[in-house]
DNA sequence: CGGAAGATTGAGAGTTCTCAATGCCTGTGG
DNA sequence: CCACAGGCATTGAGAACTCTCAATCTTCCG
């Protein structure tokens, strides 16, 4: 059955479904599940059998450098998918763990190949793994070239235009489950540094981040100041 | 015509092709062009109508930062596709240029939706897609929590093993076309720092790189240092 | 109330960057 | 054939950004 709210899909978003497509879309929402605070939902070298849909709640695909430094290298917001492209996959090659609790649609095999069978949905689900691509090339700009404050700001100006396009959050208030901790692994920086610069965030009055909210005070100018240009988000 | 040697594509290390398919791969040779060194192949914003695959020589996917600082998300070798996803999308968010002269074969739409139609192109190209994210993932990793020294290291142990599985150099030996600027910016690191740590490698007895030639001399310490670990390119 | 996780701050260290000069090599024109 | 220009590599020195270590504070929760 469907939460309500039901949760924005991108699925819904890229195409217009067929009746039959949003029938098939309701019986992938069949299975949810919760998860509790930093559970894996999958885990390094598995091989699941299920594909994983974040339907409320945050995730995060991860890796382990040396025993210690855990690089993040995605976030996951509703409506993403952990894993579409399993059955071509033997095993994974990161892991994928909850940020905050969590609800994650389990959907068979069998069924997402019959989604890939619907033209409308097949088409969709191309389209979002091309999106998640110019994300996994905007961070490596981010992180390879912005300095820390900039790097920081470029993160909040994308996930601010994610969440609003699956109607998560308001446009300038929006819950984010991170710890700076969290924030340190998924811009390359330590919690000391992201400490910092979000006091001068708050300082020169761009956004504060505090009880696991952001709030945005002058969306132009964080992202003029971190050079966002949202078109790799493919929005529209 | 196929060129001889003949490049080896992906396509033909992912999947044994029936006779039709090998046919069809030959056709998508027919269009094969010449770039000097340092040429765009796509550029930013374009909506380029054919596909292009690189067959000779090397090309970088690139974003521009404050229109000074450069940033180099992914290095093409022959067989990696620039953009198999056209079609999909409107216009590319990022550009694509050669390093050192390079051949590029352009694939008609018509001719690529046919290859997406046989299951085992369409599945070749899937997972030549899946090892692109895997890349950029493992980029992320590299780029945001490894030091200078092992993240130049790295890189050169992907590209021993992305070579070699084309077939391209022998294992310790092959030509980098990318001056120091250009690893700086595909590593976001300067050239300076760059020249310094080829100079440590060198001293170490790890690898030299002088006259666009790698040449590695101890490749398990090489992996050891940097914690490369292949599996993400899902060589076997 | 006590404990644990997370946030904040200070101080000093270290890696990487910037600026700048020098050297090397190659192609070109006189 | 030689001089010179341009691109690239190398090196030095000082600056800057980010990190590490460590203490303190706050908040949340059992």
């Amino acid at each position: 059955m469907r939460l309500a709210p039901p949760p924005l899909l991108h699925l819904e978003q890229y195409a217009s479904l067929p009746g039959a497509d949003r029938n098939l879309l309701d019986r992938m929402m069949d299975d949810i599940r919760t998860f509790k605070t930093r559970r894996d939902i999958i885990q390094i070298g598995e091989t699941p059998d299920t594909v994983h849909l974040m339907v409320e709640g945050w995730s995060c695909r991860y890796s382990v450098v040396d025993d210690s430094r855990r690089q993040i290298t995605a976030l996951l917001i509703p409506g993403d998918f952990c894993d579409a492209d399993i059955g071509m996959r033997e095993e994974i090659d990161h892991s994928i763990g909850t940020l905050g609790e969590a609800k994650v649609a389990f959907i068979s095999k069998d069924l997402m190949a019959e989604a890939g069978e619907r033209p409308a949905l097949k088409r969709a689900l191309r389209l979002a793994s091309l999106v998640d691509e110019g994300v996994l090339r905007a961070w490596i700009v981010n992180i390879g070239r912005r300095p820390a404050y900039d790097r920081v700001a470029h993160l909040i100006c994308e996930l601010q235009a994610r969440l609003l396009k699956v109607g998560v959050g308001s446009g300038d208030r929006f819950e984010l489950p991170l710890t700076q901790d969290d924030l340190a692994d998924a811009l390359g920086l330590t919690p000391v540094h992201i400490n910092r610069v979000l006091r001068r965030l708050r300082e020169e009055n761009l956004m504060t981040l505090s009880n696991n909210t952001v709030t945005i005070y002058n969306l132009p100018e964080l992202r003029r100041q971190s050079g966002f240009d949202d078109r790799y988000l493919r929005l529209r």
